[in-house]
DNA sequence: CTGTTAGCGCTTTCAC
DNA sequence: GTGAAAGCGCTAACAG
């Protein structure tokens, strides 16, 4: 049996196409009767009706997707859990999220061009990852007149909506929790820093703001000098990111410091693997799937009633598991 | 400036609109001039025609997108790679990917039948985890007369695709990998295994066959019975999974076992966190990108040419890391 | 070889 | 309160 079409409708219902368009769309701009509606909502009901998106997409120029051009690895946490976040909101707004292939080759934007989406979140890679010229990918967003946010941008473009995280937080937070458990000797680790805008500075600053706020003597260590040595002279450091972290544990643990006991660790981001390394790791991390969603229900406000642009700023939150104690 | 239509490009060619249509979709059920091909080829061009996908859909009936009705946690390493081989052949094959969200409620119905998707991926979980009941959604979608495939699947329709995982093959591939540096005295560490069709039982089997095919004694051990002392009895083992080999590394460890060295510890699946345990593991792992593709091929070709349903299995294949040497 | 034309199913203006 | 009808942009059958 084919699928029932608003002309099969509006025939059994006895009344016009346009009143069950009308009915049906919940639109107030028409006063119908009660029986009327009765009418229709019945014979909706009994053909199992269902309003043909393609159709409705054609006379409204919408698709009711959102595009997703994403510049990680599909199989990033970070990508999961944002994703997860926007198909959750997309879809309580009625709209689909449709993943746009190949970032390189723009395809996003012919996704639009075609109709195929309405919108597109633009997710920006870490910092510190490869190559990828975010300016060049917001220009032929803004040429091609697409409505659009980004995540996790490092550019400042005037009139372009930002979803960004707040790398600093990261290491506040970690930094807080250890003085909150009476640490005051904490080293902070961290691969050599270059740029001061990067994700690493950014991260340096959020300890060293903490630690001033303190009154604490701040030491930051390049991981490629780590010694077990200058461990000792620390009841706790705060890791840039997990990998650290984990090089921290395997020194400690070959040169004898337990962990937490010694030795509190706390890493600034959260990987697969943090809670798996021999001391699970209390992390810090970022509220992906929060970010998603705002960042979805934004595009969609921007595609349906050209909300203004808006930039918005995420901060890390702790993640506790064993690699932290109080201090003695 | 407004997009160009099909209408703009046969105007500024000088040709009818179907000749634009017939022309710029190399239809070859007509020929036309080499003249008006160039005319028509340079007017699409000059106007950076883009043909309007919603109305081809709207002619054709198609939307020219796949659905994913995904059973897994939107983080989960096996989708992430069963989506990335997806996106990458469906787009190959002019089709874009369209996530479909929370299964339980059945959105991919809907999706089908407002003509968002096409056909749909429906992507059963691991065996093991949470209550699933595939039969429901197998019917539902042979009901709506839906093309689809099933990933994953235990169940076995008559008419229905599967791309399944062969979970024996994992310790299969695991043990013969062992027993070819020289390895015998190999033993298989599992949780308890109840019905001898799930997941825990086809693993089992694997291990066993391949023992049995080098005349090598088997030795299937409950992980909740592991001790240290049964560990040495043996130069090698295979857990059914990494969070089982986890624990064997951890056992290892705090009784002075030493891996490598004294023991081979080889897990037949692969988490995120496998290769960043205190030895890194050496594991199976499902060609999921070539499942992913194969699926989504297979899926298009039902869409549009109604192809037969198949079945297709795929074998688990070795990733080297640093917990196997060679038995001296 | 090329053009004309009838819709696909829906929204929305306009008229009653 | 309600209905008629014009199209959105495209494909494909048909006519020359």
């Amino acid at each position: 049996m084919k699928n029932a079409t608003i002309k099969d409708v509006a025939a059994l219902a006895g009344v016009s196409i346009s009143a069950v368009s009308y009915i049906l769309n919940d639109s107030n701009a028409k006063k119908y009767s009660k029986e009327t509606i009765k009418k229709v909502k019945d014979a909706a009901k009994k053909l199992s009706y269902r309003p043909n998106a393609i159709a409705k997409g054609m006379r409204t120029g919408r698709s009711f997707s959102l595009g997703i051009a994403n510049c990680w690895d599909m199989d990033n946490r970070v990508f999961a859990h944002i994703l997860k976040g926007v198909v959750a909101c997309a879809s309580k707004l009625g709209f689909s999220v449709t993943i746009c292939p190949n970032i390189d080759t723009f395809s996003y934007i012919s996704y639009y061009e075609n109709r195929r989406i309405d919108g597109v979140l633009l997710i920006a890679p870490a910092l510190s990852e490869k190559a990828f010229d975010e300016n060049v990918h917001i220009n032929k967003l803004i040429d091609a007149n697409v409505p659009f946010s980004v995540i996790n941008g490092i550019s400042e473009f005037e009139n372009v909506s930002y979803f960004n995280f707040n790398y600093a937080s990261t290491t506040f937070v970690a930094t807080d929790y250890l003085i909150k458990r009476n640490h005051s000797k904490i080293a902070y680790i961290s691969p050599k820093i270059s740029s001061d805008k990067s994700e690493l500075a950014q991260r340096c600053l959020g300890y060293e703001q903490r630690m001033n706020e303190s009154g604490f003597k701040t030491s930051v260590i390049d991981s490629n000098d780590l010694t077990p040595d200058l461990l000792k002279n620390y009841t706790a450091v705060v890791a840039n990111k997990s990998d650290t972290a984990k090089l921290v544990l395997d020194m400690a643990v070959s040169s004898g410091i337990s962990v937490p006991d010694d030795l509190s660790v706390i890493a600034a981001n959260t990987e697969y693997y943090s809670k798996y390394l021999s001391v699970p790791l209390t992390t810090v991390q970022f509220p992906f799937e929060a970010l998603g969603e705002s960042a979805a229900k934004h595009t969609i406000n921007c595609i349906q009633n050209s909300a203004e642009p808006i930039i918005k700023t995420f901060n890390g939150e702790i993640i506790e598991a064993s690699s932290v104690s109080n201090c003695k």
